[in-house]
RNA sequence: GCGCCCGUAGCUCAACGGAUAGAGCAUCUGACUACGGAUCAGAAGGUUUGGGGUUCGAAUCCCUACGGGCGCGCCA
């Protein structure tokens, strides 16, 4: 029918906005989707919620939301000490230390860090362990930056947990906790209350020994947040982290917030890699991880991105290396690319034959009436929704998979004889065929904005 | 022991309680005088782990058994 086929129409009016609505204008949302050590190479499990997380602030975005994307730098404690301590000895060419860090990458940033400072060999005890530390963490920090800046994954703010004490947030953290009531002190440890509000068991921010724990920081980073205006704060955590959940709600709660409104905690399932028929075991101690670099090495930026992003992440993925990396059509992300660099290739036939979108202007959608023009139309006016539907349920697979569909859609209607777009021959150019050229455009545009939002290129041509 | 997640085609996975459970890969058969074949047309492949229940209707919700993953610190 006419009104069907002027969503082509409309699909090319709105461009680049189409798909976009205001569900949630005016929410300021904080997605937190890594958290990690200074310490090593972000690995496997980082890489899941890089492409996850970026994806949903997108989708957040396309509905209108103000997103903050947020990397919490856990550069504080024993893990940073032991990371010191590991590259002091790699440095001085004696053991690492019984739980130390041992892989290769250890001795390189030992060598970095004496060659970029000989000095730092003439400094004794504490205080050369600590220059190796804070020299590691400088380079270890910049690696991760660069690592994710190659995986197309930026962040808004990268958040220190020393600033957290640096600053007296800590102390201003628990003086709200403490002016709501639920702080009290036991066995000489400080501990918050979590169980008025459906933990386990309570928790404990300052141990005996006067040393803060890990929830405290926490706790702080939460009040922190909510200082910084965020109305709604996401967590992505992995599965390894869901006993977690229970009590960051309790102290959501704690703190006078309803957990309900203002804290969701999204649970992923960890990935599983196979070369053939082999799992690739994950173990950090070893030194014997897979890092993103790596893998980005192997699978290229846009292959990786979209076979992370095309699984809903509460299921848990299996990844066989050696099918994602063989054949290019094994990969649906290069079908749905293929389809839009085939809508690039059409466009510009038909601007070589004087066609143009813009000179449409008596473009009359009636004459989309085949049955392959009235199932390309439906599958462009679906877009809407399941980038509604992505964005409320936090799962921007569902592009992905609609993505596939419609790249279907279209590659079957390409097919279609009955609706060829180009003017064969000698044949003149005639409103029909200027009419599917609006139709191309549109379904162009739709792939475009659709792989933009898990952060997919769209190459012009493969 | 307690808690969370999961079990769908040979493999990897879809399916907001709603039509005959769908794709890709692998297997088999077709279409190359191609607006780009990284495509299209078709075949085959299922008791949705087993059992019970709720419902007009269940892969989806509840109970249970089995199988797999993960978590239960004054660790981070």
């Amino acid at each position: 029918t006419a009104a069907q086929g002027q969503v082509a129409a409309e699909v090319v009016a709105a461009g680049a906005a189409y798909g976009h609505h205001d569900a949630l204008a005016g929410q300021r949302i904080n997605v937190e989707f890594i958290s990690a050590n200074p310490t090593g190479p972000l690995h496997l499990g980082h890489t899941r919620w890089a492409v996850v997380g970026d994806a949903i602030g997108r989708v957040l975005e396309a509905a209108g939301a103000d997103v903050t994307r947020e990397f919490y730098i856990n550069d504080r404690g024993r893990q940073m000490d032991l990371f010191g301590a590991s590259i002091e000895a790699r440095a001085l060419g004696q053991p690492v230390p019984e739980d130390g860090y041992r892989g290769d990458y250890i001795q390189d940033l030992a060598d970095a860090v004496v060659a970029a400072d000989p000095g730092i060999l003439e400094l004794e005890g504490q205080a050369r362990t600590v220059a190796f530390r804070e020299a590691g963490y400088a380079l270890q920090l910049d690696e991760q930056r660069r690592q994710l800046d190659a995986f197309q994954t930026h962040f808004d703010t990268w958040f220190s947990e020393r600033s957290l004490h640096e600053s007296n947030d800590v102390a201003s953290g628990l003086e709200k906790l403490r002016d709501q009531g639920h702080l009290y002190d036991a066995d000489g440890a400080l501990w918050m209350r979590t169980t008025d509000f459906g933990d386990d068991r309570d928790r404990v921010l300052i141990r005996s020994n006067g040393e803060l724990t890990y929830f405290a920081s926490d706790t702080a980073y939460y009040v922190d947040k909510r200082q910084r205006g965020f109305d709604r704060l996401l967590y992505l955590l992995g599965a390894d982290h869901h006993g977690y959940v229970g009590r960051l709600r309790a102290m959501a709660a704690c703190t006078g917030d309803d957990p309900d409104q203002t804290l969701e905690v999204l649970i992923g399932q960890l990935v599983k890699v196979m070369r053939g028929n082999e799992e690739v075991r994950l173990s950090k101690r070893a030194g014997d991880i897979i890092t993103l670099a790596e893998l980005v090495d192997e699978i290229g930026v846009d292959a990786l991105r979209y076979s992370l992003a095309r699984y809903p992440s509460d299921s848990p993925l299996t990844l066989d290396i050696e099918q994602i990396t063989r054949a290019s059509n094994d990969n649906p992300v290069y079908y749905v690319q293929y389809a839009h660099a085939r809508t690039c290739r059409m466009m510009a036939n038909a601007a070589d034959l004087g066609m143009s979108v813009h000179k449409v202007e008596e473009f009359d959608p009636a004459l989309l009436a085949h049955e392959r023009d009235g199932a390309l139309l439906r599958a462009l006016a679906e877009f809407p929704r399941v980038v509604a539907a992505a964005s409320e349920l936090r799962e921007p697979h569902r592009v992905a998979r609609y993505l596939e569909d419609t790249a279907s859609v279209f590659n079957k209607w390409y097919d279609t004889k009955e609706c060829r777009m180009l003017p064969q021959g000698d044949e003149p150019v005639r409103p029909v065929n200027e009419a599917r050229l609006m139709l191309v455009a549109a379904t162009r545009q739709v792939l475009v904005n659709g792989l933009t939002l898990l952060g997919v290129s769209a190459p012009e041509r493969m």
